[in-house]
DNA sequence: ATTCGACCAAAAAACATAAAAAGTCGAAAA
DNA sequence: TTTTCGACTTTTTATGTTTTTTGGTCGAAT
């Protein structure tokens, strides 16, 4: 991509990330970005536009990042601690991505749509991935896969908002493993 | 309590769940129970003062359905699944509380704080009991009890919203045996 | 090919005003 | 004495209008 294209995307990032879409102008855009505003018609089509590139750029970032964090550990068990852990923490960087996949305000934006969709699909397709494999190795014991991973995601979800919101910063790390930890191993003696 | 207050709740009850708190006009209230709108202010101190009893009404027959349904069954198993299936199932017809306690508009009600603290204290107590006797049978392993209740309560309210709202209504019992049997057994082989 | 000042149309903020609702009160009914 | 309500006041909300801001375009300059 041409580098004043990543330029501008760079600093629209930071503000958007600051002020939300609604609240950034181009105006202000373009004067952080030492620009007239119409220069940057010249790069991008639309405000809008802008943003949803933005989102895309931090797509790519979390889906590399989670990759690379399930790729870093051998066994089943470790990447899906890896992997929410890195989700979790993430997410928490990556403020437009995150606000596109929780504002109600962005949830009608096309772009913000497929995007969501693309992520579920993602992350559907690499706890699969991960699941079969330990199926495969005898860690695991999951008669119903995909189900499975549907259950997962969901309730990763769930946990967002209160292990990232409401509660003040207690140990993240922690409360995940624990958590994870009753997902391995249920509640039930044994 | 008075009946003609008890009266005037009930009408209040089911106009509040049609339109919600901020929808529905004294006026309104008034004409269904076929009074003066002056009368209600003798019975009740303000709109925001029905709505909070109206509320605490729910929460209370929640709290008893909760109760009976863990009181049929006997194994702490059995239990929590009834609880779980409960809760939902209830959720969904007490409407005024459950969007006391999820809607963005109310929450800054004090009321509605409280009822929703109240609540949690509630839900964390009857947890904690039930998982302690499962340790104590030998059903349940599970070494911290307070944390492990916490992190199913997180769970559960997690797992609300997609469950009621965006599924368009899967087999809501099914579903939910299907994830208790997940926090049961685990998913590692044994 | 790139930049920008000047411009326009559309959206949003600010303001004023009308309508509706919450809440009060004293007098009448029970 | 307790309960009810019509008439009234005060607050809040809805509506319509004006002003300002903002997204977006265009042609000239670089």
């Amino acid at each position: 991509m041409e580098p004043k294209k990543e330029y501008i995307l760079n600093i629209a990032q930071n503000i958007f990330a600051r002020f939300g879409i609604k609240k950034t102008t181009m105006e202000e855009i373009a004067k952080m970005a030492r620009m007239g505003k119409a220069t940057l018609y010249y790069y991008f089509k639309s405000k809008e536009d802008i943003f949803a590139e933005v989102i895309r750029k931090e797509s790519v970032v979390l889906k590399q990042k989670l990759l690379e964090a399930i790729n870093q550990v051998k066994t089943p068990k470790e990447k899906i601690t890896a992997y929410v852990i890195t989700r979790m923490k993430q997410l928490k960087e990556l403020v437009n991505y995150y606000s596109a996949l929780t504002d109600e305000y962005l949830e009608h934006y096309s772009f913000v749509e497929k995007e969501r969709e693309n992520f579920t699909q993602f992350e559907m397709s690499t706890f699969k991935k991960i699941l079969s494999e330990g199926n495969n190795l005898g860690t695991f014991a999951i008669k119903n896969v995909p189900k499975t991973s549907r259950m997962l995601i969901i309730a990763m979800k769930g946990l967002e908002i209160p292990l990232l919101l409401e509660d003040k910063m207690v140990d993240i790390e922690k409360e995940i493993k624990f958590m994870l930890n009753i997902l391995f191993k249920g509640i039930e003696a044994r």
